[in-house]
DNA sequence: AACTATTTATAAGA
DNA sequence: TTCTTATAAATAGTT
């Protein structure tokens, strides 16, 4: 049936859209569902599966679907590599992979949060320990009785250090002489800026016994 | 017309598949125009936008679109929260909140690495300021000549600020008798431990002039 | 929504 | 397949 022969029932048409407004909406419905049952009987006669999808002029949706609408056009837009809907696929692979991307990522970035806070912690258990090793570097007036105790026994601490250090690098530079080291804070001063001088010094050197006079 | 009435033309047939596999073939391609063909009349006709999507039984598939099938099926499967397409719709917007939430979580995640850096830094700088003032804290056999001089700038340096602290609390805690403090070691350990014993000091003091004999 | 005159679709046969 | 054709079905216009 060509085109220029639409009509059915009582009387002729045109193959053009209805102009009357309730006439075309009346037609609408009533060709619908004709056109539906017709998919309903290829669907029981055949075995076949049918999506029907109209939208009305007026904007309304109407759906058939045997067995499901979904599924079928589903399987249409997902099977069907023509047209757009591989452009939909793409796109949600590509949204897929940035999902997955942002994982790894965060992953990462969990990784980093994880390194940077054990370093973090290190350093300042690091940190707590020097200043309670270095407690007496702070400004000296804001120390306390406890504190000013503790210098005492560290300075008495650094003494002894100090005077055995001294007195392994004399030892070491005059290993046979075995030589006692006198040593005031000039002296020991010089000692620190130049060898020499010290190493004129004559007597045996008790390592725990230093004098250090001037040295402060 | 029911169901039991499907037959048309020039005899009535069951409302039941088919049976034989040409008889049915025939039945469907000869419907299946019928239907896209009452489609068309009705796009025509009313204005309407008709996608039909058919899968024969044997899985061939044929489509029909005015104007085109994938605008409608787009259509519909974006916007008709009616049907399955909500569960589409729900699973696209979950998906993308997971995307936002994993941004969201991904930027706290990140500023926590900064923070964590910079906190990082800091600690380490102060680690190695600390390292850098408190060398002479490490064991003092493993100091240089260098170090060793630096040690004596370090401990002249301690020496002003001990005799300013202790001549400060000094001060403070007989203020109007202007005491001198002259210490020596052992009377400075003691004033460390006791305030009586320095209490009694009866010289006005220079804080930066003490004399510490004995005190290392 | 129901009716009905008419057109259209199509099953069966060729 | 396509054509024919008898007949069922769809439906435009009406009620």
């Amino acid at each position: 049936m060509a085109k220029q022969n639409l009509s059915m029932g009582r009387k002729k048409t045109g193959c053009t859209k209805i102009l009357s407004k309730s006439h075309r909406h009346v037609t609408f419905s009533k060709r619908r569902s004709g056109l539906f049952k017709k998919a309903s009987e290829l669907c029981t006669l055949c075995g076949a599966e049918i999506a029907i999808v109209v939208f009305s002029p007026a904007g309304k949706v109407f759906s058939f679907g045997h067995p499901n609408v979904e599924p079928i056009l589903d399987r249409f837009l997902t099977g069907n590599p023509n047209l757009g809907s591989k452009k939909h696929q793409l796109i949600e692979a590509h949204q897929n992979a940035n999902v997955r991307e942002l994982n790894n990522y965060l992953t990462q970035i969990i990784n980093q949060v994880e390194a940077e806070k054990k370093y973090g912690e290190a350093l300042d258990h690091m940190r707590r320990a020097n200043k309670r090793q270095c407690w007496w570097e702070a400004p000296i007036n804001e120390l306390g009785l406890h504190e000013l105790e503790q210098l005492r026994v560290s300075i008495e601490e650094l003494k002894k250090n100090v005077a055995k250090q001294a007195n392994k690098i004399l030892f070491e530079s005059t290993p046979n002489s075995l030589p006692h080291l006198e040593m005031n804070g000039i002296e020991y001063v010089e000692f620190l800026e130049s060898k020499t001088k010290v190493d004129a010094a004559s007597t045996i050197p008790n390592a725990y016994d230093f004098a250090y006079g001037d040295l402060l």
